[in-house]
DNA sequence: CAGTCATATGACTGCTTGGTCACATTGCAT
DNA sequence: ATGCAATGTGACCAAGCAGTCATATGACTG
């Protein structure tokens, strides 16, 4: 946890060092990420950086606590909610919308969260992920179930398989999204693909295709 | 590349280094990698290793394309020789137990590669990446094509999209492979999970299921 | 034997790093 | 105005880094 001094700072300091932050570790990554670069961006003094934070650690586990963890929790927690509105086909081209939408407004974040996904290893990935990783493993497993529930999806279907094609799918897609190169996907092109991926997924998962 | 005088090492001083260098990216990462530490546990001077490589990123660039890429490829080449024996699940099959087999073998090796794939911001990533990318971004292409012309798959399955979730799919299960709580996954557990794999594609890509 | 050449070595340089600390500045209460 | 606590500062330190280089070794040649 940053230390009290941090949070007592203007906001607009304070923002400005999380916004630094957030650029040194998608541009640096969570290594390469420097105290001396940061300070410099940032303007303050290498030893202000230590009244505020225990060590490069507490600031990443800070930006991608309240940046990233927080606001998936809430958006995971609304969106599950809508259980009764959507079926599954309409989660997926919400879930792809929103994450087009967040790629393109803030792109580092998208990074620095890729990046988390590989850190399972470190030690500080345990530190971040600890009340975060059920729900992101099992983003679509709500939904599924409840059309399992519903009798429209085929209860043969292995749920924890489908999700979890799903979740790839999906972690693949930001990276290729992050990845320089890649065309530029537009959302006209995302409903495409979630076209057809309906497709595949209808006459497949759905037990009506097989009443016919 | 590695100087001649690597070339000329005796085989077991050349593949210690080799080794020590796996180990080294494996575990520290490719930006946290150190010569220092490298030379010390390979047993060799700084001196030496300079005389062996231009520096890290060459070392780095040596055992991607040697332990990793060219492998792929060649498995690759190989196995697209098989298109008239396997169908699209005997080959899915194939390929997870691949992995997983290879997984056990040289988990450094998996850990490396993966990592790789998060380095497309990297200058370092083009460097390796050129002849190997299209092979791996385009695995099953070949597979699923033969069996729309051989009238097994629908037509009007996008091909595309297909390939690119048996990408994701392969991608995240090295990911959570080399996840250090993953439960411990069994060749049976494999074949469980290509059987419900195939329970959905079947449903849904084949042709004659729409035919019943 | 001397001469040559590829290879091996580790002390060394110059640089960047994370982290500290004595001191300076600010702002607020009395 | 005075005092005091909170905050800001950058020179400084030890450690670790990549990369260099003068020197040493040892195998092979004539």
């Amino acid at each position: 946890m940053p230390k009290q001094t941090f949070f007592n700072l203007p906001d607009d300091k304070r923002e400005r060092i999380e916004a630094c932050a957030i650029e040194e570790f998608a541009g640096q990554g969570y290594k390469g990420a420097s105290v001396s670069r940061l300070v410099a961006a940032a303007g303050i003094a290498k030893g202000s950086f230590y009244q505020y934070f225990e060590d490069m650690d507490d600031l990443y586990i800070h930006i991608v606590r309240t940046k990233i963890a927080d606001r998936k929790l809430a958006t995971y927690q609304r969106e599950k909610r809508r259980l009764e509105d959507l079926n599954l086909s309409e989660f997926l081209r919400l879930v792809f919308h929103q994450q087009l939408t967040q790629f393109r407004q803030e792109p580092s974040l998208l990074r620095i969260g890729l990046e988390l996904m590989q850190l399972t290893g470190e030690p500080v990935f345990r530190r971040v992920m600890d009340q975060y990783q059920a729900p992101v493993t099992t983003y679509f497993l709500p939904f599924i179930q409840h059309e399992v529930d519903q009798g429209e999806i085929d209860p043969a279907v292995n749920a924890q398989l489908l999700n979890f094609m799903l979740v790839s799918l999906g972690q693949y897609m930001i990276h290729l999204l992050t990845a320089a190169d890649t065309v530029n996907i537009t959302p006209e092109l995302l409903d495409k693909i979630v076209d057809d991926l309906d497709y595949i997924l209808r006459n497949g998962i759905y037990t009506d295709s097989k009443e016919v």
